[in-house]
DNA sequence: GCCGGCGATATTGCATTCAAAATGTCAGAA
DNA sequence: TTCTGACATTTTGAATGCAATATCGCCGGC
């Protein structure tokens, strides 16, 4: 899952004015959303590190945030992990119980299917921006991923397979050329990221033979540039999706029906 | 809406006699997301007031935030002040300079384009869920603030048909029910709010005109539930409001060109 | 006259402190 | 036993303190 870490990491880069710091060949470039977080402050440190702690998982769902615990973890004091815990609510990762502290947001299945909703919108809105603008290097790239992917499909390597599959989903959304609407894909994808990952994990297969096509199909509309059509794919497909991680959960939830 | 909201808030009244600050009532904004803010903690409350303080203008674009003033002026130590700072970053009100404190962000033309397409793209989804989900009475109401605004656009009430309009728009994004949906609506037409009510305000009328004329369009097709028509029109509408505050912009930096 | 260094001041980022609230413990009554 | 309520402990939310950094004002050199 180390993809999905740095992409939600590199989100918060510092925009870095300082250009002797030469950025050369890093993967995406980092919007310039707020400038701060990163490794300048703290705070921004934090942010990114907690955020990857509580997304992959190491807390459990309506868990309390443990503050002086994850101080000492962090080798902080307690304002720049609370600042971080308040746009960590802001995002909807935790919530804020008024003099009870953090916890995990546990999601719902009503939440899971807003969330997917609206991501799928959001590539769907991505995937007509990308034919605008999206270079034929680009192209490629996604090609090249595509490829990468399908050779996982057919070792069965879930895992890579898993990176390959949003590495090319927000190549395309970066492909857009918008970094307003990157950055608030990464935020709602984080939100849902280890639902998606269990969705797709704990899937019959047939259900990943349906998505390799899908995928096939984006990436014809991709190359004909024929953005209305890869809106519509790109939105079928994470409906699709959304349907697997809701079946998902609902299994999860028979199995193991105390939450 | 947000009745908690509001009652909390005024139980913390007598704590900030702040005359100076302009506490209007203004659209419902309380994404479901975290708990917490709102009235109970002075986090929360901070962050409301500190929000609609800057968008509201009473900060120069690319001012830096006075931390120590605004903290008397709200009547708090810094530390809850500054945790809102931190979350307004995140939503890209200000820029966190290493060192230096906060700016009110300022958006160049770049930065409009952009999140007038990611609006446009957030209402496209909303118009197409909207028409799943939307009962008659909520179309009675939008048809209703639709009269309003048409009134005010006879009468040529440029503050009140402004108001009028971005409630029409809020209504049928909220129509779609899809929390997430909305928070993220929320949180990017703040962004954006300054420039759209100038772009509407400074325009010839004769943009003014073919608004109204989108705004019949878009109740038509939410009438016959036309969901994907629907979601063309807002996308195309936000497009030419997007247009639009774009000239605008480059007008107001063509008469003050020192921004 | 303008630019660049230098010390004084103000501001920032984070740690620490403190009061209020929640949580846990346990004795005693029903 | 189980419930209740007082008390001690922990945790939270916010204020304050403090070192590091930036900003401002002044001065001399060019």
């Amino acid at each position: 899952m180390d993809f999905a870490r740095k992409s939600a990491y590199l989100l918060r880069m510092p925009l870095a004015p300082t250009p002797n710091e030469a950025e050369a060949s890093r993967a995406p470039r980092a919007p310039k959303g707020a400038l701060a977080p990163g490794g300048v402050s703290l705070h921004g440190e934090i942010l990114g590190r907690l955020r990857d702690y509580i997304v992959e998982g190491n807390l459990a769902d309506g868990a309390r945030v443990p503050e002086r615990q994850l101080c000492e973890m962090f080798g902080v004091s307690r304002t720049p992990l609370r600042e971080a815990l308040k746009v960590l609510a802001s995002e909807g990762i935790v919530d804020l119980l008024p003099n009870r502290g953090a916890r995990v947001r546990t999601l719902n299945e009503r939440d899971i299917h807003e969330l997917f909703d609206l991501v799928a919108g959001l590539e769907a809105l991505a995937g007509r921006l990308a034919c605008e603008a999206i270079s034929d290097d680009e192209i490629a790239e996604v090609e090249r991923l595509h490829h990468d992917m399908y050779g996982f499909y057919l070792r069965r390597d879930m895992h890579r397979y898993f990176e390959a599959n949003q590495l090319i989903h927000r190549q395309i959304v970066a492909a857009a050329r918008n970094s307003a609407l990157l950055a608030a894909y990464d935020t709602h994808t984080a939100r849902i990221r280890r639902i998606r990952y269990t969705a797709n994990l704990a899937r019959k297969y047939d259900r990943w033979g349906e998505a390799m096509r899908e995928h096939e199909s984006m990436l014809d509309a991709l190359r004909r540039r024929a953005g209305l059509e890869l809106s519509d794919i790109l939105f079928q497909h994470l409906r699709n999706k959304q349907a697997a991680a809701i079946e998902q959960l609902a299994d999860g939830h028979a199995a193991r029906p105390h939450g």
